[in-house]
DNA sequence: CTGTTAGCGCCTTCAG
DNA sequence: CTGAAGGCGCTAACAG
C-alpha cells in the first residue's frame, strides 16, 4: 500500500497536512492527548499519517515541550550479575511509562563527570543511578532541578531520593540466625571499600554480632567470584581455631567462598556456613543452596521508577528513601536451627 | 566561581555569545571540530562557556544535523547471562566513538514493533540488534536507510550486516573431541525453537554427528537453568543404553544438566560428558569447570560498532558478515583425549 | 575569520 | 474547532 511512493527518509507533519488537506497544526494536536479535533477530521489525519508512515519526531517536541522522554540509567557494574535484572525491570517499566533508556555503563567511577556532561546535553529528564555519585556530582545534578533516583545507594550529604534494599534488616536477621545455631566464630567478606552497599552490610552484621559480644575476622573483596576465595584462604589463615561461619557481602563472594572451602576440603554446611546476599540466581542453583537475602527486584524497580515518575511531574516533592526488606532464602549453606516460630 | 549566577536550568549559545561579545554562531563553531576561529577569540568564549557551564544542546544539533547520536540496542533476553556482558561492552565501544546507547530490553518478542516505533522517532544513527527481527522488520530499517548490525544473528532473507560467533566450527571441534574421546550415544539440548543461535549450534552439532554416523537425541530447551535440569531427564528417559555426552545449545542449560546428572548420582565427566557454549563466567567455577566455546565478546561487540559506525559513516555500504572463531574452552566436564596435536 | 540569515520539525498561543 | 505565526537552540551556507 505504501511501498509506491518513493522512499522519503523523514515524513513530516507537513507531509501529513498537505496529503490530508489541512493545517499542519491540525496534525500535531492528532497526536496530543488532550486534542480537540473533529472526529471525522482527526480520523481522516491518522489514516494518512499510518498510510505515510508519519509519528511526531521526538527531537523536535523536545525541543520545544523541554521534554526529551529520556532517562539516563547510570549502572557501574553491569557485569555483576545482579544488576542485568535490574536493569531489565527498570527498563520495562520505563517503556510501560512513555520513557526511554539512556544506558550508562560505566566503566570506571571516574566516568561519572564525562557521563554527566552527556547527560545534561541530551537534556534527559531524570536520573536512575546505581552508581556512587560524588556531592559535587549531586550538587550539579540538583542545581540543574533533575529529578534523581538513586537505587541500593544512599547519598552522602544533601538527601537524595532513593530505593534501597535493608542491610540492617537483612544481616540481622542472618546473624541471629547463625548465633542462634551456635556459630561463634565469624568472618565476614567486604566488597570493594568505596561501595555503600557493602559498608552498609558490613557494618551492619558487624554491629549486629558485636551484640552478641562477638567480633568477627575481615577480608576485604571486589564483589567478585575470586574475591570469594581469596577472602576465605585469607579468613582461614587468620583464624588459629577455624571459622564457623563467613558471612559474604554478596552471593558472588559467597559462592566463590563455598567452592574454596570445599577444595579445601571443609564441608558446607558441615564445617562450615555460608550466607550472602542479593539472591540472584545462582545462588539457587544445587551446586550452592545459598543461605542468602533476596532483594525484591520487581518492587524496588517498580518504587524507583515511581518515584522519578513523581519528581519529573512535580520536581519540588522532598526526597524520599523507601527500603524494602529482603527475602531470607534458606537454602542450605548455612547450618541452622528450624525457624523458631 | 559558577555558583554566583542564579541558577538558569538551562543556558543557550546566546547566553555564552552575549557574555563574551560575541555572535551566536561564533560559539557554535568553538564547539565543531572542524571550526576556523580566531585562536584569541575562541579562548575567551571557551572560558565564558565554562564558567557558564554551556554545552551545546545534543537535541538541537540532532534536529538539523539530522545526526541523534543515539545507537538503539536491542536485547532480547537481558537476564541471559551472556548479553550484560555484550551491553556492557557495546556501551563502552559506542560512546568512545561519541555514540549514546538507546536500550530497548524485550520482554517477548512480540514487543519489536512497538520499539521499532519508538526508534523511528527518536531518529536514532543506527541500530544494534540481539533479538530476532522479522523480514518486515529488517524491511522497514533498511526502507529508513537505517544502518543496522544483528549481533548473534542471521538475517531470513535480505542480506544484512551481521556480527556471529561461528556455531558451526565451535560444534564441529566439541562433536569431534568427543566422538575421538571414544562417546558414541549423544544427546542435545536445544535452545527455543525461535532462535537462530540455538538452531544453528544444534544442526551444526548434528550434521558433524551424522557424518560420524552418529544420531543424537533431542531435547528441547529454553535456554535456562530448568530447562537443562529437564532436559538432561527427558534424554535419559529416552536413552534406553544410556548416555555418553550431553551437547547443550548454551552453558546454563550445560550446568543445569550436569546438577541434574549428579543428583542422579551420575558423575560428571566420569559417567557423563557435558559440554556447552558461550563461555560465560559461572562456566569456569570449580563446580562446573564446563568445557565449552567462549564467545570471543571483545573482538565481536568490536566488529559490531566498527560495522555500524561505518555503515553510519557511508551508508551505502554492503552488508558485511564477520564471523569468529570460539575459544575452545576444556574445562573437566567432558571425557576427552588429550589435544591431538 | 566573522556575523547575518534561514530554517530543522514541531508545539502553542492567538485570532478567526 | 481551526489555521496562521512565532519560536525552541542550534547549524550551515552566505556575504562581508
Amino acid at each position: 500500500m505504501a511501498a509506491d511512493r518513493p522512499p522519503r527518509t523523514t515524513v513530516t507533519s507537513y507531509d501529513v497536512a498537505r496529503a490530508a488537506g489541512v493545517s499542519q497544526s491540525a496534525v500535531s494536536r492528532c497526536f496530543k492527548p488532550g486534542a480537540s479535533v473533529a472526529p471525522a477530521k482527526r480520523d481522516r489525519i491518522m489514516a494518512v499519517a499510518r498510510e505515510l508512515g508519519y509519528a511526531p519526531n521526538a527531537i523536535a517536541q523536545s525541543l520545544i515541550t523541554k521534554r526529551s522522554g529520556l532517562v539516563a540509567v547510570i549502572i557501574s557494574n553491569l557485569t555483576n550479575l545482579y544488576y542485568p535484572e535490574v536493569l531489565a525491570e527498570l527498563s520495562r517499566r520505563l517503556d510501560a511509562r512513555g520513557m526511554r533508556v539512556l544506558l550508562f555503563a560505566l566503566q570506571a567511577e571516574s566516568d561519572v563527570d564525562a557521563v554527566l556532561a552527556e547527560v545534561w546535553r541530551y537534556r534527559v529528564d531524570g536520573i536512575i543511578a546505581a552508581a556512587r555519585l560524588l556531592p559535587a556530582q549531586l550538587a550539579a545534578i540538583a542545581e540543574r532541578g533533575l529529578p534523581l533516583v538513586l537505587y541500593n545507594r544512599l547519598s552522602e550529604g544533601e538527601p537524595v531520593a532513593s530505593v534501597c534494599c535493608d542491610s540492617v534488616a537483612g544481616e540481622t536477621l542472618l546473624i541471629d540466625r547463625l548465633v542462634a545455631a551456635g556459630h561463634r566464630r565469624f568472618g565476614i567478606i567486604s566488597g570493594p571499600a568505596d561501595s555503600s552497599v557493602s559498608n552498609e552490610r558490613v557494618a551492619a552484621a558487624t554491629a549486629r554480632l558485636a551484640l552478641h559480644g562477638l567480633v568477627p575476622l575481615l577480608a576485604p573483596g571486589q564483589f567478585d567470584h575470586a574475591s570469594g576465595r581469596a577472602g576465605l584462604e585469607s579468613l582461614l589463615a587468620q583464624a588459629d581455631g577455624g571459622l564457623d561461619a563467613l558471612v559474604a557481602a554478596n552471593d558472588l563472594m559467597a559462592i566463590g567462598a563455598i567452592e574454596a572451602a570445599r577444595a579445601r576440603g571443609l564441608a558446607v554446611p558441615g564445617d562450615l556456613s555460608v550466607v550472602g546476599f542479593d539472591g540472584v540466581g545462582p545462588a539457587g542453583w544445587d551446586s550452592f543452596r545459598l543461605t542468602t537475602i533476596r532483594q525484591p527486584v520487581q518492587r524496588m524497580t517498580e518504587a524507583a521508577v515511581a518515584l522519578l515518575a513523581e519528581r519529573i511531574a512535580q520536581p519540588e516533592l522532598p526526597p524520599e528513601r523507601r527500603l524494602f526488606a529482603g527475602e531470607f532464602l534458606p537454602g542450605a549453606s548455612a547450618r541452622l536451627d528450624p525457624c523458631p516460630e
